[in-house]
DNA sequence: ATAATTCCTGTAGTCACTATAGGTTCAAGC
DNA sequence: GCTTGAACCTATAGTGACTACAGGAATTAT
């Protein structure tokens, strides 16, 4: 006697939204669930733990496709787990250049802020700044 | 005589692509520029300086939609600044909030990863830190 | 029994591009 | 002047990761 629940309490169980289970659910993150005799979707504590390590996974900022592939890999038990690693490790990487990335741009946009003039906009340093190079990381260069 | 240029030279000179450059054009953030006799794009100066304006702000985040509304507000020089200034401030808010959750993010997958025990995939604690809770700020409970 | 809520499918919309197809025009070399 | 290849044109579709809607059917609450 499996416990078995609708999709609106597994979206609030979760922390997720209906639309986005039916979304995971047609791109076969999700399984599909049975159904009862309405049609309606019936979930089990499996598909709950299945979709909270899909949630966090992409809390963390991995793509569906790497999800998947985590799925893939958590099907074949005795595999060495480098691989699960290696997409962690790149992930990991990828955060850091975000964050870094970010970082630049704070300050610049500090900069940016800090020299507002509070003047009309035709001295304004925030769209002046925009218009100019800055610390822009662009290589271009004006046509001369 | 108005030094003028094609979008492919547009392109190369500010970093960006001809496919961008017509796509701007058509959600009105790129003003249309003049034809030549073979219905080719002829570009000037002001258009490079709008373009880089554009690119500069979407390096920096701003939403096409944040970008137009910069680009209106510079063709009213008289407003004070003020309106400019307060989308920047939202923009930094912004940019510090998806700081501080990357390294949120950043933490959690060292952590994930250190504790990896190069076995097999029944043991990876990468899949397993996934489908726990961890640090997660995801309110949701299990279904009991 | 009726009303309100939840569920269903299917489709279209979002954002900010990117890619493709099928054609036209331009620029360089001969 | 001619040819060839690169660059250009429009229009449309695809991307990722959902979100929103329309028009119904099923379930739940009163």
């Amino acid at each position: 006697m499996e416990r078995v629940f609708s999709i609106g309490k597994l979206a609030t169980a979760s922390g997720s939204k209906v639309e986005t289970i039916r979304y995971y659910e047609s791109i076969g993150l999700l399984p599909e669930p049975e159904r009862n005799a309405g049609n309606q979707r019936r979930y089990t504590a499996r598909h709950y733990d299945r979709l909270t390590f899909i949630l966090h996974a992409r809390d963390l900022g991995l793509s569906t496709e790497a999800v998947r592939q985590l799925i893939d890999l958590s099907q074949h038990p005795d595999m060495p787990c480098r691989d699960a690693d290696e997409i962690a490790r790149r992930q990991l990487d990828d955060v850091r250049q975000r964050i870094a990335r970010l970082k630049l741009l704070e300050a610049e946009l500090e900069r940016t802020l800090s020299s507002c003039s509070h003047g009309t906009i035709a001295e304004c340093k925030v769209i002046e700044a925009l218009a100019q190079c800055g610390a822009c990381e662009r290589h271009h260069r004006p046509p001369r």
